[in-house]
DNA sequence: ACACCGGGTCGAAGCGCTTCGACTCCACCC
DNA sequence: GGGTGGAGTCGAAGCGCTTCGACCCGGTGT
C-alpha cells in the first residue's frame, strides 16, 4: 500500500502538505498542488481509512439500521437503504450496515467503538428501546419514522396522519360512505410502530370529519389472511363501497377476492392503497393511490446527517407531504 | 471515550497487558484478567475502530456490493443482504453496503483505502468489470454468483443448471411435453447475468434428455408483458401445459392470466417456479417450486469469506444443491 | 528602512491500538 | 543447586494520518 509519506518524498514536499493539498484546509500554491496530485495519480495513492479515523475523529461512515424481519415492506425498506447508501457517496460518505438483530446494544457498539460518525434508524418503534442509548452517546442521528417522544431527535418520515387523511377525503369526495382500511399484520400494530397508527389516526378523524364510517382491520398479507378478513368486513359491513390497503402483501389478494366474489373495482368498490409506485402500477388493476416516498426519504436522512454533521441545524422534524395519485381504482360510489 | 490506557490505569496494569486481555493472544493470570474485565466493564470501555484497524491492519469489515437496481429480485437481495449483515455479526464482522451505482471504482477505493478487508460482490456478471480490478488488488473476495471464468476466485451460488434440469424432470415426470418458460426481463439476458443464462441451459438439456420440446420467452414483470408473452406462448406453441417461471414479478400475473383464459391449474396446465418461498406459498395457488436460498447464499458467503481470512483454504465454487418442493399448481398432463 | 502581515511550507506531536522483544518469577529436573 | 523453560507482564516502537505552531519570504504601509 502506497502511504502519504510515500507521495510526499516522491512530489519533493512533506507529508503535511500533501495532507494539506487532500484536505483543502490550508492554502497551497497552485505548482505544489499540481505537483502532488500528479504524485498521487501516479502512484495510485488511497488515504488508509483507520489512519484517517485515528487521526480526525472522524470516519465518514454513516451506519445504517434497519430491521431485522425480512417479512415486511422489504421493498420500501430495500429502496430506503440503496438510496441512502447512494445519496451518502455523493457526500462522502460509506455506509454501515446494521440489522437490527443486535438490538439496542448495536447503538452502543457503534457510539463507543466510534465506528461511525452519525446514525440513520429505520423502523422506529413509538417507545424505541434505542433512542435512550442514542441520547445519551451524543452521536448525530435521524430517525426514518416517527416517535412519541421526538425531542432532541432529528426525523424523516412520510406525513402519514395526513396520508390516511388524503385516502378518505378522495373516497368521501367519490360518495363512499363506508370505508374499510386493510392495515399492516397484527404485529406491527403490537410493536407500536408509529406509522401504521398514525395513518389510522388521520383516516379517524377525517372520517369524522366527513362522517365518513370506518372500520379498520389489521390483516397478515397473503391470501388465506386476506380472505379471513375479507369475509369478516362484509359481514360486519355489507355496505361497504371502499377499502384503502397498507399493506403491499395484501393488495393482490384483495384484487383477486374482490373479482372473485363478483365484486368490480371500481364500479362495485372502491380501493386505494398505500405502497411503493411499483405495487401500484404493477397490480392486476391499477392503483389509485398514495406512493410511499421511499428514495426521498433515504436521500433526505443523509442530507440530514451531512447537515448536522456540519454543524448546519436542521428541522427537528421533517414530514413529507403524501400525493394522492389517481388511477383506475377508484370511481364514484356506486347509487 | 474511554481509551485502552485508561482501563490498564484503571486496573492498575499495563496498557498492552489489557490488549492481550482483549484478544487473548497471550495467556494472562485469571486475577488480572478478572481486574482488567471489570474496569472494562465499569468504564464502558469500547476499542476505537480506527486505531484497532490502523494498528492491526484488519478492520473487521466485509464490503457488500448490491446491485443498483432496485426493480429486480428484490426480496432474493434484501435477504442476502440481512443474512450476510447477521451472520457476519457472528463472526465479528460489519458489514460496509456498497451500491453498483460508483460500478467498478468502488472496488479499487475499498481496497487502496483498506476499508474493509474483504468484499463480497451480488449480482455478478458472467463478463464482471470488477473481477480483473479485484484479482489485482489481491483483496480477499467471494461473488455470489458464477462469472464465466472463475479461476482463483471464490464463489457461492444456487446451482441454477441443476434448478433448470430438476424443474424439467419433475415436469416430464408428470407427463408434460411442452414446456414454457418464462424467464427474467431481455434486461438480464443482455447484461449476461449467469444464474438466469445458467437455468436456461439446465432446463434445455433436461429437455433434450426427456425429448420435453422447451420454449424460452424472457419477460418483464407485471400483468401487461405477461398477457403479451403468454398468448405468444399459445399461438406457438398450443399444446403447452407446464409452465417454469423464473421471474418473481410475472408469478402473479401469469396464474392470474390462466385463470382469466379458463386454464386451470395444475388440471390443464402445471406451473413450477424459481422464487423465495414467500412467492411461493404466498400466491394465489401455492405453487410448487424451486426456492431460492437467500439466506443460505448470504450465510455461506460469509463463511467463506470468513475461512479465508483465518488463512484456511475454501472451496473455489460452491454450488448450492437445488430442492423442489412439490405443492398445489403442478399436477399430471391432461391426457 | 523597518516592522508587519499573510500565503505557503515544514516538523513534530499525537490519535488509540497492536505487537515484538525483553524481563521477572517460579516450578521443576537432573 | 544451578540451569531451564514457560507463564505472565511490561515498555516501546510503530501503524498512516491530521493538525498545530513555527518558520521563511516577498510584498506593504509608513
Amino acid at each position: 500500500m502506497v502511504t502519504l509519506a510515500e507521495v510526499a518524498q516522491h512530489a519533493g514536499v512533506s507529508a503535511s502538505t500533501v495532507s494539506y493539498v487532500l484536505s483543502g484546509k490550508r492554502s497551497i500554491s497552485a505548482s505544489t498542488r499540481k505537483r502532488v496530485e500528479h504524485s498521487i495519480q501516479q502512484l495510485g495513492y488511497h488515504p488508509n481509512a483507520g489512519a484517517r479515523a485515528l487521526a480526525s475523529s472522524r470516519t465518514n461512515i454513516i451506519a445504517l439500521m434497519v430491521p431485522l424481519r425480512t417479512d415486511m415492506y422489504v421493498p420500501v425498506m430495500m429502496e430506503i437503504a440503496i438510496a441512502v447508501a447512494t445519496t451518502a457517496r455523493t457526500h462522502g460518505y460509506d455506509v454501515l450496515l446494521l440489522t437490527g438483530e443486535e438490538g439496542p446494544a448495536a447503538v452502543r457498539r457503534i457510539a463507543g467503538s466510534s465506528l461511525a460518525d452519525a446514525m440513520i434508524l429505520m423502523d422506529v418503534e413509538l417507545h424505541d428501546e434505542r433512542l435512550p442509548l442514542l441520547r445519551e452517546s451524543g452521536r448525530t442521528a435521524v430517525l426514518i419514522g416517527l416517535p412519541a417522544d421526538t425531542t432532541g431527535l432529528t426525523c424523516v418520515d412520510l406525513d402519514f396522519e395526513a396520508t390516511g387523511a388524503l385516502c378518505v377525503e378522495h373516497l368521501a369526495g367519490l360518495g363512499h360512505r363506508e370505508i374499510a382500511v386493510i392495515g399492516e399484520a397484527p404485529a406491527v400494530y403490537e410493536r407500536h410502530t408509529g406509522f401504521a397508527e398514525r395513518t389510522v389516526d388521520g383516516i379517524r378523524a377525517k372520517g369524522r370529519e366527513t362522517g365518513t364510517r370506518i372500520l379498520h382491520r389489521p390483516c397478515e398479507g397473503g391470501f388465506a389472511a386476506m380472505g379471513t378478513t375479507l369475509s369478516r368486513i362484509f359481514d360486519e359491513r355489507p355496505g361497504t363501497t371502499g377499502f384503502i390497503v397498507q399493506n403491499e402483501a395484501a393488495v393482490e389478494p384483495l384484487l383477486n377476492l374482490l373479482r372473485q366474489q363478483g365484486r368490480a373495482v371500481p364500479e362495485d368498490v372502491s380501493v386505494v392503497a398505500i405502497c411503493p409506485e411499483q405495487v401500484a402500477t404493477g397490480a392486476s388493476v391499477r392503483l389509485t393511490s398514495v406512493a410511499i416516498p421511499a428514495q426521498e426519504m433515504g436521500r433526505r436522512s443523509v442530507e440530514q446527517v451531512v447537515a448536522k454533521l456540519a454543524g448546519r441545524a436542521s428541522e427537528e422534524v421533517e414530514l413529507l407531504a403524501p400525493e394522492l395519485t389517481v388511477r383506475e381504482s377508484t370511481g364514484p360510489a356506486p347509487a
